[in-house]
DNA sequence: AGTTACTTACTGACCGTTCAGTTAGTAACT
DNA sequence: AGTTACTAACTGAACGGTCAGTAAGTAACT
């Protein structure tokens, strides 16, 4: 008789359940979007039965709402703080956010997220108004301020900074997104540092007062 | 005994139904997304039953990609030609393109279609590919001349044409995708003319040469 | 009367959600 | 320390609704 000890067919682990859960439902819906998304992928990932999801979250959608929370939410957290403990210039936390927001969740899985809620958003409002109350208006309020810091400083131009801000964000958004959805049709690849390099340049060049610090009108 | 001439109930129109059944796709599509389209929708809106797409289209996704064809490449076409017969500048031939860019798709339904494929590339392989090679490298292409046209003439600086196109059409992309996505949540609106006046600013003003005309080296 | 464009009714697969039942872990009582 | 009674974490199967695709039947037009 071989044996002896008979290994448990599954352990019970309260604790350590909502996080491998919450885990494992980011790869998946990053990788597959929200409605695509099966709970039976998310709960076989985590090494879970379908069933065991609905003991720790209401449904779905409150799943997805705890992803968000736990995983993009910190990442601007830590963005703000770094806002408000920076000292130098406003050109400089400009390139430190751009490079942190890219290392943070470009270059991870979280980049699934951003592409869900643009897919999504029409067909769940209710996930698209979280969303954007809780990442996107927060998101462009740290970017809006270092504009302003920066507009103060006399090292950008007088812009619209709402408009400014949209702009600022937009080709991280969209490479983070389209690299995500074509990434399996780019032959060329896709060079993210010189992609980033390149904003940064083009978009502080081009915000620039025209003798980069002096001159306040 | 009132109605002589018994109107029928419907009518048989083989001519026209593809053309009435791709502008149903389209506002739908558009709408909704690929997974989410029901075809008994857009059956429904183009006054037949569903049974009648499948006598015009193999299947839904052969019906998308007949509409991609005849409502966007047609875009890109015209954008070409504008770019072949263009005679001035660089930048105003920039210009042109993207308000024209915004014009036939930005504020059209055309707008849903970019975010549709965001959104499901990964889950449509098939139709990923398609259209990045119908419509986004076309496109591309199209921007990078205009580029590669300015640097020549000195007009812009010697940067990575590759890249700088992806960051001219990143804000136009984003714009028109998240704006059809989180319509509901945007209280403030969202300005286009001024948001396309700031990207052409700011972009023309990155890329521009310090001496804005002369200077070739 | 014949042809065929179109409708209607149907099928089969899929998946979120539910819940009755099973089993791991625990504590009370020997 | 060993047995037993109990709790609750987890499983797995089934339900109900949805929808792409199909095929048999019907009515418009020639």
């Amino acid at each position: 008789m071989p044996q002896a000890v008979t290994k448990p067919r599954w352990r019970r682990r309260k604790n350590a359940r909502p996080e491998e859960i919450i885990s494992a439902a980011l790869e998946v819906f990053a990788d597959r979007g929200f409605a695509a998304t099966k709970l039976e992928d998310v709960a076989r990932r985590a090494g879970v039965t379908k069933g065991t999801i609905y003991l720790y979250f209401e449904n779905k959608e409150a799943l997805f709402k705890a992803l968000v929370r736990e995983t993009i939410v910190p990442v601007i957290e830590q963005g703000e703080a770094l806002a408000k403990s920076h000292k130098g210039s406003a050109r400089d936390l400009f390139e430190q956010l751009v490079r942190e927001y890219f290392r943070l969740v470009g270059e991870t899985s979280l980049a699934g997220i951003p592409r869900l809620m643009i897919a999504e958003a029409r067909n769940f409002p209710q996930l698209a108004r979280f969303y954007y109350e809780e990442v996107v208006t927060r998101g462009h309020r740290l970017m809006g301020g270092v504009l302003e810091r920066g507009i103060k400083a006399g090292e950008f131009r007088r812009v619209n900074v709402a408009i400014a801000t949209k702009l600022a964000m937009a080709p991280l958004m969209h490479a983070v997104v389209a690299r995500k959805a074509f990434a399996a049709c780019m032959p060329e690849g896709f060079d993210v540092a010189a992609y980033l390099d390149t904003h940064i340049d083009l978009y502080l060049h081009g915000i620039a007062t025209d003798h980069t610090d002096s001159r306040a009108d």
